[in-house]
DNA sequence: TGTACATCAGTGAACGCGCGTTCACTGATGTAC
DNA sequence: TGTACATCAGTGAACGCGCGTTCACTGATGTAC
C-alpha cells in the first residue's frame, strides 16, 4: 500500500502527486512500528523519500498529520463495527456482543491505531472529521445497545449508562489486554481475547 | 512535599540525603503538569536543584526513576482500593460498587500517575516491585468479586470473567473520562463519574 | 497552437532546542586503627 | 580522641542525537489570452 503510493512518485522528479495520502500511510506504518511516541514527521518524510519540509504543505505541522491518521483509523474503527453489527442479524443482544469482540479485535489488530484515537494531547481535539469519526463510532454502538433494551420494555431514551456500560467494559477490557494483563508473549492478547472476552460479556447486563 | 524534601538540601551543601525520594516526588510533580510524555529526567534534576548526572547515583536511567514513580503509584491505588473495600462494609456487592467508584477517582484525581501505570514502553515492566504492585491491585478487586460470588452458589473458582468483567468496565470508564468523552471543561470528567457511574455500575451483573 | 506568467509543490540547508548519558573530578562521610 | 583512607554522592562540562520548523529557492503545472 505505502508502495502503490510511493509508486506515483515515479511518474515525475519532482511532484509526487499524492504525497498527502502517501504522508499518512508513511505515519501508520512508523507508529505500528514504534508506537506512538515514536512518531517523527522527519522519519515519515524519509519512509516517502521527500524533504521533512514537503508535508508543512499539506498539513500545518506534526499535529496536523496526526490528526489526519486519527481521523483514518476512526473511520476504519467504525467501520469494522458497523460490519460486525451487520453480521450479527436482528437479535440485538448479538449485536451488542458482536460489536464488542469487533471492538476488542480492532484495537489488538490495529495497536498503534487505536491508541492515537484517544491521544488528545498529540492530535487536534477540535477537529470536526475527527469528532464525526469519533461520535459515528460511539452512535454505532448506541443504537445496538438502545435496541437490546427496547423489547423488554424499558425506556432508556436519553439515558446514557447502558451504553455507557458496554463501551467502558469492552473499552477496558481492550486497554488491558493491549497493556499486557494476559502477558507479553506474542499473541497472549488475542488468545485471552477470544477465550475470555465471550464470557466477560456475560456479565454485561443488558 | 517537594518543599520539605528538597529542604533536606540545606543540612549539606553537597550530599541532599534524601535524593531518591525527593527525585521521586518531583518527577511526579513534572508529569503532573506535563503530562507522561512530557517527562524529562533534567527537568526533574533541575527541580530538586541537583546536577543532571545526580539521578544516575540511584537510578541506573531515566526508565529506572520512571518505574520507581510506577510502583509507588500502583501502591497508592491499592491503598485506595483497600480503603474504599474497608469501608464499604461486608456486603459484597457494596464492596465492588465501593471499589469500581474508588478505581475511577483516583484515574481522575491522579491522572498522569494512573497513565503511567499502563506505560509498559516507558517503565520496565519486569520490576518485580512493579509487578508485586500491580497484582496486589488487582487481587484487592478480584477478592471482592469472588467474595460478592459465593452466596449465590455459583463456584468461579479459577474463573477470571467476573473479575475481568468488573475491571474492565471500571477501568474502560476511567479512561474514556480520562480521555475527554465527557466533555473537555474543568469538572467534566469528575461529576460524569459522580452521577453515571453508579447506573453504568448497575449494568454489571455480578 | 503558442506563449507568458501565476501558482503550486517540492528542495535542502540551516536554526535552535532539549534531551539522556558519559566523563574525570571533588567534597563529605564514616570507619578502622 | 585523632588520623588515614576508602567509599559514597555529588558536580558541571561535554558528547552526539534527532527533532520540528523556517527560509529562500526552484522545478513543474495549468490557465488566460
Amino acid at each position: 500500500m505505502s508502495n502503490d503510493l510511493n509508486s506515483v512518485n515515479i511518474k515525475s522528479g519532482y511532484h509526487h502527486g499524492a504525497l498527502r495520502e502517501a504522508l499518512i500511510a508513511a505515519a501508520e506504518e512508523v507508529i505500528a512500528e514504534r508506537g506512538v511516541d515514536g512518531f517523527s514527521l522527519r522519519e515519515t518524510a524519509r519512509r516517502v523519500g521527500v524533504s521533512p519540509a514537503a508535508p508543512g504543505h499539506h498539513f500545518r505541522d506534526a499535529r496536523g498529520l496526526l490528526t489526519a491518521v486519527a481521523t483514518g483509523a476512526f473511520r476504519a474503527f467504525g467501520d469494522a463495527l458497523e460490519a460486525a453489527d451487520r453480521e450479527a442479524g436482528r437479535d440485538r443482544v448479538a449485536r451488542v456482543r458482536a460489536q464488542g469482540m469487533a471492538y476488542v479485535r480492532f484495537a489488538l489488530a490495529n495497536r498503534a491505531k487505536f491508541d492515537l484515537l484517544w491521544r488528545k494531547v498529540l492530535i487536534d481535539g477540535t477537529d470536526p472529521d475527527y469528532q464525526a469519526a469519533g461520535d459515528r463510532a460511539f452512535a454505532i454502538l448506541d443504537d445496538a445497545v438502545r435496541g437490546a433494551l427496547a423489547p423488554i420494555g424499558q425506556n432508556w431514551e436519553g439515558d446514557l449508562a447502558p451504553s455507557m456500560a458496554a463501551w467502558s467494559m469492552v473499552h477496558g477490557f481492550a486497554r488491558l489486554a493491549m497493556d499486557g494483563v494476559f502477558g507479553g508473549e506474542d499473541d497472549a492478547a488475542e488468545r485471552a481475547t477470544e477465550a475470555l472476552l465471550p464470557r466477560v460479556l456475560d456479565h454485561l447486563r443488558i
